[in-house]
DNA sequence: TTGATTCCGCGTCATGGCTA
DNA sequence: TAGCCATGACGCGGAATCAA
């Protein structure tokens, strides 16, 4: 990639012309002519006056606007890879492409940024809040209450609610509502602090429409690997998601980059046309 | 206000790739 | 090769939007 249209991009620093060329030395004009962001690549330190918003975006492309209190910046991972390195790199997206895609391998072969490992907004958290549907089977909300309803294909389940007073454990009673009959099952869950129901507890119970409690691992294997699934889709559609930003990102900077390539090769035009002249 | 439409997130299933 | 993982596809339900 190569931006020689100034001094400075023979010190490797390319600047888009919107940009206030005064600030590669620190004297930029506050009056900046242009609202619109300005693309900077740098592999050297870029030091930006105040009056400056500085906007760095995951590709390590940075925006400039006016009215910032931003004194100074240092771009240390500019994205300007050589020519032979985006072929390279190219080469390597196609290679995963042609495999299936991996949103989290692919946003990293294009430098758009680590997607997060966290899981973000779990429905599983630490404080008891846990929210299990499995099979549409267990929800399980603040202050130690289970709600446990039927779902389609589970024959005869209503409705369970389970409440553990206090967070100690111990017994904990189970209310199951069937129709307009209530009454109330004692049984002994070990519910402490965050049910975590995918680990395979170890207890599924099933009750059937007379009320009848079968205590059951039939079931657990494909709980197992459905709450699994389950948080596996959660963590891929919250990667496609970031992995479309950084796409949407990216679409921005490239149009800034062309933006100003097309700017340069116009000044160059003009530039040869005077020279031509006598 | 209400019904229709669109958007979004979720759960589940199917399937291909990867690894022990 | 079996098991696991990541992801596409599909259907569903709720929220948001819009027109009548």
């Amino acid at each position: 990639m190569e931006s020689g249209m100034d001094s400075a991009a023979a010190d490797g620093l390319s600047i888009a012309p919107d940009t206030p060329k005064d600030a590669l030395d620190g004297q930029a004009d506050a009056n900046s002519p242009s609202n619109q962001p300005s693309v900077i690549q740098s592999t050297q330190p870029v030091q930006f006056s105040k009056n400056n918003v500085i906007l760095l975006n995951k590709a390590g492309v940075i925006q400039t606007a006016p009215n910032s209190s931003v004194q100074s910046l240092q771009v240390v991972d500019a994205e300007s890879l050589p020519a032979q390195y985006e072929d390279e790199a190219a080469r390597r997206r196609r290679e995963i492409l042609t495999r299936r895609p991996s949103y989290r391998k692919i946003l990293n072969e294009l430098g758009g940024g680590e997607i997060s490992e966290d899981k973000g907004d779990g429905d599983v958290d630490t404080q008891g809040a846990a929210n299990y549907q499995g099979n549409g089977i267990i929800k399980v909300i603040p202050a130690n209450t289970i709600q446990i309803s039927g779902a389609d294909g589970v024959q005869g389940l209503q409705t369970l609610s389970m409440s553990s007073a206090g967070t100690g454990g111990g017994n904990t009673i189970v209310q199951y509502t069937q129709g307009d009959g209530q009454f109330f099952v004692p049984v002994s869950i070990p519910v402490t602090g965050s049910l975590k129901l995918d680990q395979g507890s170890s207890q599924h119970m099933v009750l059937t429409s007379s009320g009848e409690v079968v205590g059951e691992e039939v079931t657990k294997k494909r709980e197992v690997r459905l709450f699994k699934n389950r948080e596996a889709a959660r963590e891929c559609r919250r990667k496609k998601k970031e992995y479309i930003k950084c796409l949407e990102n990216r679409v921005a900077v490239l149009e800034n980059q062309n933006k100003a390539l097309i700017e340069e090769l116009k000044s160059l035009k003009e530039l040869y046309c005077q020279k031509k002249l006598p």
